[in-house]
DNA sequence: AACTATTGATAAGG
DNA sequence: TCCTTATCAATAGTT
């Protein structure tokens, strides 16, 4: 289709090769259109000159992706399975230390933890006192920084005062309850140790506190 | 190019569309063959006819995975994103829970608790609280378990008393301590009371709680 | 599916 | 790069 016949092989001329390659592209795109509009059909067409320029169609009212969902159902060939693979791997891996993460809080928080042999409770029983340790000493620290400021007026005083009395009073009715529900005889000559220490009941903070920050 | 001239709009005629189709599709993928040839150039095409059938040309040496890639970086369109934004989205939904997680334990182990509001902690206080009544009941459960299954024996209470002992002895330094360290000058009237609780230090399971289980 | 008149695409040249 | 145009290729309608 043109002065003379060629021969389908790699044009050696570079410039030439370009003209054709630009004429050529046009005109399979012009086909694709055409036969995405005579015959209803759909296309996604793709072409990279060797120089790495990149052109293409798709049919109207379409994605080259929803072309290729339906090509990739077709052809049984996965497109993007390997790439969908590792996002899924990566998913699973997260929500699984997410669940571990969990189980850990239920645990730290008293929950489900029938199932735990006792040297895990040990372990337990550590890390909450080392964590109330340290939020107890911050508590006196922020107090302490209130004293300092001078800010800590008659009224907040007395607000204090009954907070900790309170606190004082649960830690008592705790120890009691934790007795009485255990009702574990010691041992003689430990009879009157409490073990595991004094365990307070949780609180609801819905006193005054906010009014010290 | 035939015996007349068409309009390029759809082929009305169901069996004439069918038999367009099949002449137009072969003389794209031909073209789309030659192309490749003449021009070194890289071709994906996939054409859908209305019935829903699939023909493909691909490059020799490349697979449309291949082109598709390239053409996802020169377009700038997202392919695979598309396909995969729900998943990256969830990734994302889920370290975000993760890391929130592991903030809130790093907090309930006493680790990064300066920049916390007091309310906070005082929740924190009576989470761990809980957490401790709870365990402390479940350690008292399994040794009554263990002694009326009559297998505490006699080596076993004595260093279960060891235990206790080491235990209530913790209990007082750490409270010792934490007066001696916060130096928090409690207002009159609640001068004889012990604020946020009896703290003990943490301990290190190295006893022989190990053979309770 | 094959044929062929006709249009469309394009190679080479300007 | 774009236009021209002779020539070849694709294909519409027919058989």
């Amino acid at each position: 289709m043109g002065r003379g016949k060629i021969e389908i092989k790699r044009i050696e001329n570079s410039s030439n090769r370009q003209v054709t390659y630009t004429k050529r592209r046009n005109g399979i795109i012009k086909k694709a259109k055409e036969i995405t509009v005579l015959c209803d059909a759909k296309v996604s067409l793709v072409i990279f000159a060797s120089s790495g320029r990149m052109h293409e169609y798709c049919s109207p009212n379409t994605t080259v992706v929803d072309v290729l969902d339906k090509y990739q159902s077709q052809s049984g060939q996965r497109l993007w399975d390997a790439k969908h693979e590792n996002l899924s791997n990566e998913i699973d891996r997260v929500k699984k230390e997410n669940g571990d993460l969990q189980i850990e809080l239920r645990h730290l928080r008293g929950e489900d933890i029938t199932s735990l042999p006792y040297q895990d409770l040990i372990r337990m029983e550590a890390a909450l006192n080392n964590g109330l340790t340290a939020i107890s000493e911050r508590q006196m620290e922020l107090m302490k920084m209130h004293q300092k400021n001078g800010r800590l007026l008659e009224e907040e005083s007395r607000e204090l005062a009954y907070v900790f009395q309170e606190k004082q009073q649960m830690a008592m009715e705790g120890s009691m309850r934790a007795m009485d529900n255990n009702g574990f005889a010691m041992a003689d000559e430990n009879e009157q140790q409490m073990p595991f220490g004094f365990r307070v009941q949780p609180m609801q903070p819905n006193l005054q506190e906010e009014r010290f920050m």
